[in-house]
DNA sequence: GCGACGAAGGAAACCGGTGTCAATGCGCTT
DNA sequence: AAGCGCATTGACACCGGTTTCCTTCGTCGC
């Protein structure tokens, strides 16, 4: 029967629903419920239906569909995080959520301290009328975009190491075991002193991950000499900082604990800097395992957050209604980081 | 006179082209014709409907024009390269240009040895309508997809180091001139027994950046002993193992020149693990000056490219048509790398 | 046998812009 | 003064879907 339509097989033109409609005989009206799965269609309709979008290759479009939805089939990314490696997996992780729903993902990199950033995202959510929005730390923590969201009454998930929204809004990390296994580790190892180098306050995952390493190392007992505790900012430069303010103590740590991977590496860099040896001069853990981890001297020891995963269920749970899941009733599968274990931790001595 | 519109101030409900047309007393066609810059508007009427426009903060629906356009305002950035900081800086460099323009990036990994390849390109760039797409490596030396994107009659810019389409049409970076520097600093390092590490055929790249080495060294009378010519696959891992193979020859190199810095990274890993020192015993050099080269011991002496840059020139190639400017006549600057000399090349004893 | 009701499907308006084409008004020519 | 050409503008259909509302039909209860 295609072949009655003259239009059917006539390259460069895509099908439209009015095309289905005539060849099915059936309104354009019906094809739409067909395809939004209306129930209110008979079987042997929809199935006839079926067969001709099939025939004719038809698929809808967005914008016109998106135009009288008055919402859009796009979904925002917005992110702030620094790290490429993040930012790249968590794409992909939402990308792997995505494929098949017929949304699009659109990057939105913005900075948290730009005065104009919420005018920036308002814009950008409102223009778009964005289906819905991804966001990782930092900004994921920023009350003031997320009440802007809610206004604008767009879906949103966060994912951040609190939980800080309705859990059908928010895919939560364990960033406190993770830091726990690895103060576990570096105890286990039999060191005592220990450094601890945080990132910023602006992040909450650094709080927590501090709070999982204190509370793992009180649990055996072992103390965190203040000198110890150095605030960082979540950059190399900072751990090169933290490393010589560390090493020039009296009685230096045997061991540092940093809370991300970039100021691991800084931390390594002061300490050769002054003439240690690593490991044997001393044991350093991260957290992130950034594929930089694998690749210095010695291999770096870290923290694994299943960030490709993490992007997957936070657009899973943006996906929910459209797929007629309660989002109140998905498993909250919980996000449990790995210490990855290399050799820029060693016994100590 | 806003004030008598019962709807101006009402939060909630975006301006629409109507609006604007009552409230400006004019026709919405005309309207229209000012917010696409028609010249058959008198001076006066524009600046009215503008004065308007500003008032009641509106903003045409993407949606809707894209709808009568017949044409999406989306870019697809199409990418398949494996680095997330050439991907993230490629983007920021993308957005950088898009900014203002009223379109957005839309991510699309994807993967060259796919067998649905072309089908899924297809359906993203048809589906959506894209406004156009850009391709860096190494899905830009792809010529299937380049068929199907004119077929599809889908704009498109192509960042590659080979000129393999019209200008307008590309962004060509010189890697030849950055793999000769490096050549060329090793050279006037004193270095002699220099190896080469190539990356996989399917990178256009690696001809040209390996050329580029070769006729430097060839300038300074320096053969290459077909013994050091190791082809790689761009990766850590390949690195490692031509770093064994190299300096398992009887007359090991002196240096070695990876043509990215992965492979460099991991020839750096091998020469450790088969006890040398260095930079003392080896010297390295690698191409793209990744972050994590200005992190590794020895800091790695590396060819950058500018790849946001980069990223921004094909934006805005792409934007050319919309900006009213001819893009034959565009000035084509020239993508020049930059040797970043570092610690891990030193002059050969 | 008849009205009520729910399922199934269709006609027309609508989402918010653009294209087409004709109408208007103006200055200038002849 | 009529005619002409150009700059400006608007009416109306259209882009490709969805929503609203209405019709039709088969079935059920009384």
């Amino acid at each position: 029967m295609a072949q009655d339509d003259p239009r059917s097989g006539k390259p460069g033109k895509r099908a439209t629903i009015n095309d289905v409609a005539r060849e099915a005989q059936v309104s354009k009206k019906t094809v739409s419920r067909v395809i939004n799965q209306s129930p209110f269609v008979k079987e042997d309709t929809r199935e006839k239906v079926n067969a001709v979008i099939k025939a004719l290759g038809f698929t809808p479009d967005p914008q016109a569909r998106g135009l009288a939805f008055r919402r859009s089939f796009l979904v925002g990314l917005i992110y702030d995080n620094p790290s490429p490696t993040y930012v790249v997996n968590m794409q992909q992780g939402v990308l792997d959520a995505l494929k098949g729903s017929g949304l699009e993902l659109v990057v939105h990199p913005c900075n948290r301290n730009s005065p104009t950033l919420l005018e920036d995202i308002r814009g950008f959510v409102e223009r778009q009328r964005l289906y819905g929005v991804i966001m990782p730390p930092s900004v994921s923590e920023d009350e003031k975009v997320i009440d802007l969201l809610r206004e604008l009454d767009c879906p949103y998930v966060r994912i951040a190491s609190v939980a800080l929204d309705e859990p059908q809004a928010m895919v939560v990390t364990n960033d406190w075991i993770g830091a726990a296994e690895a103060a576990a580790h570096l105890a286990d190892l039999g060191h005592k002193r220990i450094g601890l180098v945080r990132g910023p306050d602006l992040f909450r995952s650094s709080a927590v991950r501090g709070k999982g390493f204190l509370d793992a190392l009180a649990e055996r007992g072992i103390p965190l000499d203040p000198a110890y505790d150095f605030k960082g900012a979540y950059t190399f430069e900072s751990g090169v900082e933290a490393g010589h303010a560390l090493l020039a103590l009296e009685t230096p740590p045997t061991a540092i604990f940093t809370l991300n991977d970039d100021m691991a590496i800084g931390v390594m860099q002061a300490a050769r800097d002054r003439g240690l040896e690593l490991p044997r001069d001393l044991s350093v853990v991260g957290f992130d395992d950034l594929p930089m981890a694998a690749r210095v001297w010695p291999n770096l020891t870290s923290v694994r957050l299943p960030i490709r995963d993490m992007g997957r269920m936070a657009a899973e749970k943006l996906l929910a209604p459209m797929r007629g899941v309660d989002p109140a009733k998905m498993q909250q599968p919980e996000v449990r980081p790995a210490l990855v274990v290399r050799k820029s931790a060693i016994p100590s001595v």
